[in-house]
Formats: structure tokens, sequence, C-alpha cells
RNA sequence: GGGCGACUAGCUCAGUUGGUUAGAGCGCUCCCCUCACACGGGAGAGGUCAAAGGUUCAAGUCCUUUGUCGCCCA
């Protein structure tokens, strides 16, 4: 049977085959009642119009690396996805595309523009889960869930009315943060912070019944319109007989007193400042604890409103420009000093934020706080509903936060949303919340009901994802199974927006953790260090790269570069280096089944040499005994899988991705295939056979090793082995372990004594600028005669490494340091018979560098070795080490000074 | 303003509890299209671990200060 095998791994002509397969098969899908500890985990839920960008491929990564990896170890196992109904963002979305039209969404009406946008959902939403599926998440696809769906709906309503019940929910006037672009309330982690060159106005306040003013400094003099009070600090000398008089607010005329109060800073501006409780925070509680006026001067689109008087219907911006102009021109405008100071921005919009007075819907947080500080600070290993943060800094972040954490701001004026669930009666403006809606007031039992028209905060239904995708409030049997979940993986920057959410409502509900552990990965960003961004046009679509690098190149290329803690720049380079790989992988696979054509011509069958009981007897020995290179190469394979199961546990995916880079590329592919390469085919047939054994179970193994991280590549090659009969992808067998009949410390350190021969070999030649393709003879002495034994019994394979016509044993006493290319060890010398001349400038220099730095080594380690101090204090273990490597050095350095005189002298 | 993190080879980054000549990938130099792979093979060059001080028998690793950059919270 001839296998056609393409040349070049290309991704594309297999992907699309394999994606089809796991979900037309339902591979995934989870079952409650299978046996094995549970692993569940459900996605962050993606933007529901969204398309995959290059920080969901990280994560999803993360994800799927780790789930598969625990399906393999005989968990049962849950992927669950969904997406997220994205209020604001979908909202915005699809007003711009109705403004595209020429339709104001205003005029449409409610209805109406909740039907266009579920109309604009069933159109182009759900990308993300059809991309998903392309690049082959192992999900339970037929758990998708949506937040806006009529089930989890409900599960909003239950929870939103419980809150209302217990208290935890209020409906109170506040200074709120506003969106003017959005046209709704933000809670404070919705607006983002930027440092922005500004001004710093120095106004003149008149004194109302003197000639003296009280100067104010303002970076928003626009807002002097809503002024109902100057504040100095009470102690301040300057302005202590000011306070209880009067000043006249310039442009409106207003008399408004001057107030004293310690929170002012004496220090900033003049130390006076002007109060405007309906536009500034800190002017809000001076407002309330003084019993101030609250005056709005602006409109919800931030144009002045009639209260700012001849400045009604400008911008605000506008306005600031035409007051501090007018100011100027009434003398009043002191001075304008540059000043640096921190704006407030919608974090969507990117629009100034401006805060007002407004009456919203908040959640209380501080006592939903508590048992979430503590599930996190009492976390130690296997202790019952606590949850493991990693990394440790972003356990400290989220302790600090929670521990200072403001009520939330849950209302939004939007209409793409779950609406809230309170009604007014419109005679006593009752308040009545409600599970279903209601006929009549709670209160007055009037029947003149209209409901809220807000929708709640995205983050609202985000925060119930663990538990109302699950089934919770009823006992499902996908609940009590898969809750809590094992562990949520998600970017940092959600940690307080979605994390902390989850952990407050997951307790709060269900008295449980929402998750065991949250692992936080790094942000991708650009060549530049950016945070890659579509709106910046510096994102990187993750499809078109993985079309060009393929799927498993570019999982494997985000997985090896995400060590926790750091953020990923990705570059071409790196997904290049993925993509090699995955070749090298597939030639591998292409060398040994075109090998493997020949060898069945001599009569064996592939079931013979690769069935799965055939690799579960491995190793195989010929003559009695296992062959070196078999030995150490089944011992390698073993390291590493218990490398890549240290790894994964403690999600340093970089590591785990490097160390199987490291065993297929450098172990299998550059020592051992070469080494085996002439058995293979050899005349010796049971030599032949063991071989073949050996190297297809380490094969088979490495290929599950694999699967995590390149689930294609794996899943293509492993169908090429004979496999169990009723067993239909590798995505469900059992991930390697590491077999105790595997691990071989002596093969280990005997393999690697002969790399360092061939290598020393290889050296020289490369020195001697040797033709690759012609052979020479060389020469190898050694004191030990265990060295000895191990370069004879495998000197084929030296030879061949090292392209030698024949590698000859000579005693130490015969061989010759004087002439022809040489190389030492303490444990070796090894030479390559040549007789042309040889300039040997470079190799003087190259020995004299490297002995330089030995006898810097050894000075070093003689010093430290007299210290008598040293001596006493060090363990035991150190001193030893330490002298037997200094034996060692000074036995090279004494032939390498040897070697450099015998040039020296001979030149 | 408060807190946190980073600074290691030209670039991007690893480096477990302090312990024996500090590693990888990419890039670079030289040789090679050797019958799996040029998306490849082989051999190399390249680092006073940001600076200064301290603790210690021993510091890239712990402490302090400084510098540069970044992040979070206010």
């Amino acid at each position: 049977m001839a296998r056609e095998i393409a040349k070049a791994y290309e991704p594309q002509r297999i992907e699309p085959r394999w994606a089809e397969f796991w979900v037309k098969e339902a591979l995934f899908k989870a079952d409650p009642n299978a046996p094995g500890p549970v692993f569940s985990m459900v996605i962050p839920p993606p933007n529901v119009t969204g398309s995959l960008h290059i920080g969901h491929m990280l994560n999803h990564t993360e994800i799927d690396v780790l789930t598969r990896w625990h399906r393999m170890r005989g968990y049962n196992t849950l992927y669950l996805p969904g997406m997220d109904h994205a209020g604001i963002s979908t909202q915005r979305v699809v007003v711009r595309q109705l403004a595209e039209q020429g339709i104001d969404y205003r005029k449409l009406g409610r209805e109406e523009f909740e039907r266009r946008v579920w109309k604009w959902k069933e159109e182009s939403g759900g990308t993300i889960l059809r991309q998903m599926r392309q690049i082959g998440e192992s999900c339970d696809w037929s758990r998708e869930r949506f937040t806006l769906s009529p089930e989890l709906s409900k599960v909003v309503r239950e929870v939103f009315v419980r809150l209302y019940e217990e208290g935890l929910i209020y409906r109170a006037t506040r200074l709120v943060n506003w969106c003017p672009d959005c046209l709704t309330v933000l809670s404070d982690l919705e607006v983002v912070h930027e440092e922005r060159q500004g001004n710093l106005w120095h106004i003149k306040y008149p004194i109302v019944g003197t000639k003296e003013f009280l100067t104010v400094a303002t970076t928003r003099p626009e807002t002097m319109l809503g002024d109902t009070a100057v504040a100095v600090h009470p102690e301040d000398e300057r302005y202590k007989h000011l306070v209880g008089k009067k000043a006249l607010l310039p442009l409106v005329d207003r008399e408004i007193p001057i107030i004293a109060d310690e929170i002012v800073d004496r220090e900033f501006g003049t130390g006076a400042v002007k109060v405007t409780p309906a536009h500034d925070p800190n002017d809000f509680e001076l407002g309330k604890k003084h019993q101030l006026a609250e005056i709005d001067v602006m409109t919800d689109d931030a144009r002045m409103n009639a209260n700012a008087g001849a400045y009604a219907g400008m911008d605000r911006f506008e306005a600031r420009k035409k007051i501090v102009a007018d100011l100027k021109a009434q003398g009043l405008l002191e001075k304008t000093d540059d000043h640096t100071n921190a704006i407030g921005l919608c974090e969507r919009s990117k629009t100034v934020v401006e805060p007002r007075i407004s009456t919203q819907w908040f959640c209380k947080m501080k006592d939903l706080a508590v048992p979430a500080i503590k599930a996190v600070e009492e976390y130690e290993p296997g202790k019952e509903n606590c949850i493991h943060i990693v990394p440790d800094n972003r356990r400290t972040e989220y302790l600090n936060w929670m521990r200072n954490i403001r009520d939330w701001t849950l209302s939004r004026q939007l209409w793409w949303g779950h609406r809230i669930p309170a009604w007014y009666c419109g005679e006593n403006k009752h308040v009545t919340v409600a599970r279903e809606t209601p006929a009549k007031c709670a209160t007055c039992r009037s029947a003149n009901l209209e409901q809220d028209p807000d929708v709640l905060d995205t983050w609202f239904s985000s925060a119930l994802w663990p538990f109302s995708t699950l089934g919770w409030p009823a006992k499902t049997a996908d609940f009590n199974k898969y809750y809590p979940t094992t562990l949520l993986i998600t970017g940092y920057d959600i940690l307080f927006f979605w994390v902390a959410r989850m952990i407050m409502m997951g307790l709060h509900f269900t008295g449980k953790v929402p998750f065991r552990a949250v692992y936080l990965h790094s942000l991708v960003r650009t060549g530049s260090g950016e945070k890659m961004s579509k709106s910046k046009g510096t994102g990187l679509d993750p499809v078109a790269l993985n079309r060009q690098y393929g799927t498993d190149a570019m999982r494997f290329c985000l997985a090896s570069m995400a060590a926790p803690g750091t953020d990923i720049v990705l570059s071409d380079d790196k997904l290049g280096s993925a993509r090699n790989f995955a070749n090298k992988i597939w030639n591998a696979a292409r060398f040994l089944f075109l090998n493997l054509d020949k060898f069945e011509q001599t009569g064996a069958k592939l079931e013979e040499l690769a069935g799965q009981e055939v690799r579960a007897k491995s190793p195989y020995r010929a003559g009695g005994k296992i062959a070196l290179a078999d030995a150490w190469l089944l011992a390698r394979l073993a390291a590493t899988i218990e490398t890549v199961n240290d790894a994964l546990a403690g999600y340093r995916f970089h590591e785990a991705a490097q160390g199987v880079y490291q065993f297929f590329w450098g172990d299998f592919c550059d020592w051992y295939i070469e080494w085996v390469k002439p058995e293979l085919l050899g005349e010796d047939r049971e030599r032949a056979t063991a071989s073949w054994k050996n190297l297809f179970a380490a094969f088979d193994a490495a290929l599950r090793l694999l699967h995590p991280f390149m689930p294609f590549l794996t899943e293509e090659l492993w169908h090429q082995l004979p496999q169990p009969s009723g067993t239909k992808s590798i995505a469900l067998g059992r991930f390697p372990e590491a077999e105790t009949r595997w691990k071989n410390a002596e093969a280990m350190r005997e393999v690697a004594q002969v790399q360092e021969v061939v290598t020393a070999l290889r050296a020289i030649r490369a020195e001697l600028r040797l033709d690759a393709k012609k052979k020479v003879a060389a020469e190898f002495s050694t004191n030990s005669p265990a060295m000895g034994d191990l370069i004879r019994a495998n000197r084929e394979a030296v030879e061949r490494f090292a392209r030698l016509s024949e590698l000859r044993m000579v005693p130490k006493e015969g061989f010759d340091t004087k002439s022809g290319a040489l190389r030492s060890t303490a444990l070796f010398d090894v030479r390559v018979v040549y007789s042309e001349a040889v300039d040997s400038g470079a190799e003087r220099a190259r020995l004299k560098k490297e002995i330089a730095g030995l006898q810097n080594a050894i000075c070093a380690k003689e010093k430290q070795l007299a210290d008598q101090t040293f001596r006493s204090r060090a363990p035991e273990k150190i001193i030893r080490g330490l002298e037997a490597t200094l034996a060692q050095q000074k036995v090279e350095l004494e032939k390498l000074q040897k070697r450099l005189r015998d040039l020296e002298g001979g030149s």
C-alpha cells in the first residue's frame, strides 16, 4: 500500500475536513452521567456581532489546550460556548447602520428598533462561533448559550428581583457618569482616564458688597454657570474673612455663598474652588453636605441648556471658549495656566464623560464583596469554595479593588438588553419590581403601570454566566455536575468588569464559587507594543493568519509565548517558526510512511508494527536488549511528558509548548530518526522490527502529547496509524503517560556523551571547511573504559552523524596530538585525520579564548574552595559538585594548553 | 496622588525555593539543494543580567535607592 503524502504541510487542505468532522460527530458533547473527575469551563462570551480577534484566539487557544488535555486524561469535560448580547456596542453598531440609511433610531421607536437589532443579530451574529468551529475548538455545541435568550433573561429577572427584595438593588438620584454620545449612564468601570494637556483658568468672582474679588481656579469654566457656592479651606488665612459672605457669579449675576470646608486643597490653584454640585463628583458631595442647590446646565447631548442663559444651545466646548472670551472681555480672567489633567472618557465612544445628576438603579456592593474577598483571600490548594487567581499580582489587584468597591450603576439608557423589571404607577410613582409583568401596582393596586424604559448593564447578565448557562435556579443535571466550573480563563482587562462580579453573584446565589481557579492571560500587542485594536487598525485578523500559517501554527505560536504575566508581541517570524515546526512534524511523518512502504514490501504489516497493543508493550528488544537510541528516545519522551503535564497544571503554556518542540524537533527529528535510519530498512530484521515498533510507539505518544496544541495536524497523522476499532479521534484518545518502563537515566547520559563526540567532530569539520559530502577518517581516544565501550558500540552512528569514512579507536599513547584538527574534553580526545596544511590561526584564537574562560572559572572555584567560611557553611552537595567540576576543568585546561603549545611550536 | 510590574544576546522573551562556565526562538556569519523536510541540515559569533549600594560563604535571583518604560486604581 503506497501512501500519498504531500511534500510540505498544507494546513488548508486538512483543517476544514477535521473541523467539520468534530462538529458533525458531536465529539465534544458532555455527558453529566459519564464517569471521571469533572473539568468544566464556560467561554468568556464574545460579542454576538463581533468577529474573532487575536485576543480571542489566545484566550480560546488556552482554553482549548487545557480542555483537550483534561479530556484526554479521562476527565468528564465540558467547554460551554456562547455569546454575549453586548448591549452598548451592539446598539451603537445598529444605530450607526440606520443613520447611514438616513434613519434616526429614536423615530423608529423601541419595538421596531429592537426588531432590527434581532434581525441584525440573526444575520451577522454568531460569526465568532462559526469561526470557532472552523478553528476546531472542542466545545459542546449542543450547550451553546446567549445572554439575551429567553432562558437566560429569566435568570436575569430572577436575580434582579431577589437582590431588590434583599435590599441590595435600589433606585436613587446620584451624580453619575454620563456619555453624551451614547446617551446613557455608565458605571465607573466604563470610564477610562486619559491625561490631557488642558488649562487652569483663574477667574475673579466679585465679593458682594465690597470691591474685592475672590479668584477661583478651574479646568472647566463652562460649568461655572451651574455654580452654587465658592469653597475655601477653613484655616486658610487668605480667605478666612470672606467665609459667610457672598460672591457674585460672573456672567449670570447670581449671588452664591462662600463656604469653608476642609476638603479644599489649599495648595491647588488659588486655594479657592467653585462649587458645581450638578457637574462634579466632589462638588456633589460638598453640595449635599452644605445643602447647596444643584443646577444642571446641560442637556443629554452635552449642550448648554436653558439654565445657561445666553449660552443655551451651545456645545459644552464651544461654550467653554465663549465663556473664557467673555470673562476676558470683562476683565475677570486673571490668568490662564497650562495644566495636565486626567479626564474621563467613555470606554466605547471615547467621548468626554459628563458627570450629571440622574435617577438610576444601583447595586449595593459592599455586602456582596465580603464573601468574594474571603474566597480569594483564603485560597490554599485543596481548600473548598475558594478561588485561586493566577498570576499572583492579579490576585492582589482583585483584593484591592474589592476592598474599595463602590456601588454599581446598573441601568443603561439603551433599548438593546434586559429591560429592568420595575414598573411605576402613574398616580403615585410607586415602584413594583416583579418576576412576571404585573397587572397592578404592588402598593396602590393601580392598573396604570409603566415599565422602566431602561435596560441593565450587559455585565449584569454576564455576571451570572457560569450558573445561568447551566440551568440555575433549577437543579439541573448539568448544574449539579458542572458547577462550580473548574477554571475560568480570560484577559486581565476584564478582571473587575466580569470576573469580580461573577464571583460575587456566584457566591451570593449559589453559595458556591463560580469557578475554582481563574487564569488571567496576557494581552496580545502589536510589534510596536500597542494593544491591538480594530479601531486603530493595529489588529491582526486571526482567521487570515490561520489561513496563511495554519491554525495549528497559530495556536502553537500563541501557546509558546503565553508565559503568565507577560504580554505577547506577535510577529510574522514567530508565526513562521511555528509553521515551520508543523511542517517539520509533517515531514518526519512523511519520512516514516515512505520508509514504511518499503519495509512493508518485505512482508511486514503496519498493524504488527504499530497496533495499539503493540505500542503498549514498548520498549522492544532485539537480540535480547533494547537499542540505546530507542531507550533514549522513550526516556526523553517520558521526561517531556512530565514537563508538559507540570507546565500545563501551572498554566505555563510556553513551557509546555517549548518542551514538545524541543522533543519533536531536537530529539525525535535531529537525532533519533537520523540514528535509526539505516536500521529501519536494514538486513537485521529483528532489529528493524524492534526499531519500527519503538518508533511508532514514540511517534503515536508524541502526537497525543502534541494534540492539545496542534489538533488538526495530529488528528490527520494519527489516523495514518492503526487505531483500536471504535475510536474516532485522537481527541478522545489517552494523553500519554510518562511510563516508568521508559525512564532511563543511563541511556540519557550515554546519548548525551555520544552527542558530545559527534558535535566535536562536526565542529572540526566546520573549522577545516571540509566539504559536507567528503568523508574523512577520525580518531578517538579516552581514559574511560566505559566511554570507550560506548563509542565502540555506537561507532556506526557516530561515523554517519559526523560523515566519517572511519572512526579509529586509538589508545591514549598512540593519539597524535600534534597534527590535524583536534578537540578535547576532560573525558575524551578526538581528531580528524587531515594531511593538508591547516592555517591554525583561527584554531589558536579559539583555544586562547577557551583557555581564558576556563582559567577564570578554575580560579574562581579554587578561591571559593579555599575559603574556610564557604567550606563550613555551604551544603556538602555544592562543595562536592564544585570540586568535581574543578577537577574536570583542570584536565580540560591542561589538554587545551598542551594543544596550544603544540600548535604554536609547530607553526 | 496610591499601588503593581518590567528592565537578561541585534529583536522578542524564558530563567523553579539564592548554589557549579546564564538559555530559547528569530535575526546575523560561515559551510551544505546529503535519497523526510531549504518552511531544511551542520558549525559559529553575540550578554560586566538598567545603575549604585547592601544582606550572604554564595545574588540575574533577596533588600534599599535611582533611572527608564508600562499597567491598574483614584
